[in-house]
DNA sequence: ATAAATAGCAGAATTAAATCCGTTTTGGAG
DNA sequence: CTCCAAAACGGATTTAATTCTGCTATTTAT
């Protein structure tokens, strides 16, 4: 399946406003409503679009700190890796984990309230993870940018 | 101004589905649909949401590789962490960039189409930023998790 | 080159949601 | 206990989403 110019016009928009009505998206992307909803739709389906959210404020809800964590894990047996996945997923505070290629192994961001609670996360939680051997954390002082938003090529 | 138990049950439905009706997001709180876009409204205005985004595909969109990237700056000048700031802010391929206490001084996330473009990325535009002394590329081999849900206590 | 078929588009009508307003209920203070 | 204030409710109105119909453009096969 191959995209118009219009249908990036559309994943453009959405990521801006992604509440934004039909009828003023269509008249955004140059299109009146009826052929514009059934391209959202479609966009939808066809899983260009996975959901929609609404973006709070971390500092105003108690997950003032941002993290990243590096975590080593012991090679020793396969089913590390997928032992460590399935856990890290049920971490609340855990907003991404990457495997990734490097030094370590996996590349966690976290947020928490506060040092205490990553010093509990991490101590009491992250460090408990089967198969984790080591691990380097990265505190974050400032968030110089956090759009989120990913570039359509026109 | 404080948030109760109402407010946060809405902050966890809206980062679930942004585009949910306000009756179903009613329904769902335990409200009529009057008071419960009140409330919407108010956490919008005092900035508990920031906004909404429509969730796109990058592995569709030509942004299929993402790549972390520890970047070191030269400490010479106080004016470096500012242009470096604003250069990284208007590079559509990087999502995030924060500063950072440890080793190095900022960690970028970015998406790319491929290694081509990685390449081209680090080599032609943030190795040429005002300041930048060294880097470190870490590639993302496997999304474990990518949630962007912050945890509302209940 | 032309005709048929497919896909997308615009406008009108219908259905559903958002918004507004008057009333009622609930929670707290005197 | 009663009064006051804030919040929630229900119905009416406005606005938007959805569906339907017919039209137009583009593609494909002859």
């Amino acid at each position: 399946m191959e995209l118009d110019r219009i249908d990036r016009s559309i994943l453009r928009e959405l990521q801006k406003d992604g509440r934004m009505a039909n009828v003023e998206l269509s008249r955004r992307v140059g299109l009146s409503a009826t052929p514009c909803l059934e391209r959202v739709k479609r966009l939808e389906k066809k899983g260009y679009i996975k959901g929609y959210t609404a973006l709070v404020a971390p500092e105003k809800l108690k997950a003032a700190l941002l993290v990243f964590v590096e975590i080593r894990l012991t090679r020793t047996s396969p089913d590390v890796f997928e032992d460590f996945k399935k856990s890290v997923i049920d971490l609340p505070q855990v907003l991404e984990c990457h495997l990734v290629s490097g030094d370590f192994d996996y590349l966690v961001k976290a947020r928490v309230a506060d040092m205490v609670a990553y010093r509990n996360l991490l101590g009491e939680t992250l460090l408990t993870l089967p198969g984790v051997s080591g691990s380097r954390t990265y505190v974050v002082m400032e968030e110089v940018k956090e759009s989120g938003i990913i570039e359509i090529p026109a």
